[in-house]
DNA sequence: AGTCATTTCGAACATCTAGTCAATATGAGA
DNA sequence: TCTCATATTGACTAGATGTTCGAAATGACT
């Protein structure tokens, strides 16, 4: 019998052969089920999140170079390099696909300024922390900079947590010349501008000091104030950098 | 023979009638040709004058209200009551029609930053000229405002005049705490972003002066000196409104 | 080498969109 | 009322785009 996987039974006026794997499959299945099937989805799940990143990954290549708006489904496809219908297994359309960018983005705001929101008090000088942040990060990362700026006209709502805690510190700003609200939407937009230039590689020589001196004065710091919040943000800067030196 | 339009001509072997009428008509041919088709093509003229406009007018409406790039040639039709084949008579594409709209909203900048340009001889008072004029059309033309921010993000080079202006008068400005074409670029970014903004109809309340004032200020004037600038920009104003008033 | 839960694939279908063109409408003048 | 140069019309074609779904591939495990 060994070495035989299938046996036979007849004589009921039936003919027929077992598989003895399928039986013994069918003997151990709580046991198979349990391993097999917790093992089999997290080889899936690795699998989907490879390519739901290469989704998303080209999303953000196409975004970087044209409107949100003129991107197509088989763009994306192209671009990611996969079937058409995988897409539709990782988002139901093309604004899930954007929201899913626009959540990224969102987060590495986060990532940026959540730094200088917990160890800074004075609002200025977080306000200058987070520009200065935000504009280092488009300078050294250009395509970073066009997909923001893209989705900044595609997507406005995303940005409403950053907007939230700008108006708060703005509103903490000593000094009245203008309504705070209006502080916030010229500084979204020296920021927004910022975004689409550096995402464009214009402007051979780009200093970002001066924007951040420019945002400071814009929002009804004096020129010596400005100067000061900019000499506190270096010394800091510096501060930290030797820190990283020291470590390192 | 009087009464009867045909003349017979016979015995030649040939027998055939001619048309006086028709003979009359070619005879006039210059005249007729002068007179009718000069008028029919003006009647023709006034009628695709009018249809063009409408064209126009309903990609005005549909920019103010979604990016540019998502707007077909059937919403442009849809929204201007006509056949697509009419639009097609018009513009040889999209493209062709969103460069007209382009071309009247750059004819309505210059309406606007021509008279400061030619009576304005300081960079500064120029600068706060431009920026307010610029500001009070979008608060009072929030479709105007609307449809020049989405030209902005759609078709940046339209506006290279204006920049070009700004950037020389910012180049004449006293002081050098930032390059020039720094402070065009946040310029450039505060006024598009007021377009959003005033476009979208958001800011409960709006100080056009306090913007304005912003501005002066994030290119390197002092409080002391923007307030000067409103002042007299203020002053101007006043003047050509009692000047106005004392025409009317 | 065989199994199979899961993912990926791409052909197939429906809809949308750009662009064309023969037919029709317009309207001032005869 | 009739004419006719011109503008307008809208059905039509071809191709782009969105969406679905059964078939094929994958790959860890036995």
């Amino acid at each position: 019998m060994q070495g035989n996987r299938y046996a036979s039974l007849s004589g009921f006026g039936l003919d027929f052969q077992v598989n003895m794997t399928y039986l013994k499959v069918e003997f151990e299945e709580s046991r198979m089920a349990n391993v097999n099937l917790i093992r089999r989805a997290e080889i899936g799940r690795e699998k989907r999140v490879r390519t739901r990143a290469q989704l998303v990954e080209a999303a953000k290549a196409l975004f970087a170079g044209r409107a949100v708006e003129s991107v197509t489904v088989d763009d994306v496809v192209q671009e990611a390099g996969v079937a058409k219908g995988t897409f539709y297994t990782h988002f139901d359309s093309l604004e899930a696909l954007t929201a899913a960018v626009a959540e990224e983005l969102v987060q590495s705001f986060d990532e940026l300024l959540q730094p200088g929101r917990t160890a800074i008090a004075e609002p200025a000088l977080r306000i200058a922390f987070g520009c200065r942040a935000f504009i280092d990060k488009a300078f050294n990362d250009a395509r970073w900079a066009a997909v923001a700026a893209r989705m900044s006209a595609a997507n406005p709502q995303s940005g409403e947590n950053i907007r939230r805690h700008l108006l708060d510190d703005l509103q903490h700003l000593s000094g009245e010349p203008a309504s705070a609200e209006l502080k916030l939407e010229i500084v979204v937009g020296i920021m927004i501008h910022m975004l689409r230039v550096l995402g464009e590689g214009r402007l051979s020589s780009f200093d970002p000091d001066a924007v951040v001196s420019a945002i400071l004065r814009a929002i009804g710091l004096s020129p010596q104030q400005a100067g000061s919040v900019l000499k506190h943000l270096l010394a800091a800067a510096g501060m930290e950098k030797s820190l990283q030196t020291t470590a390192s």
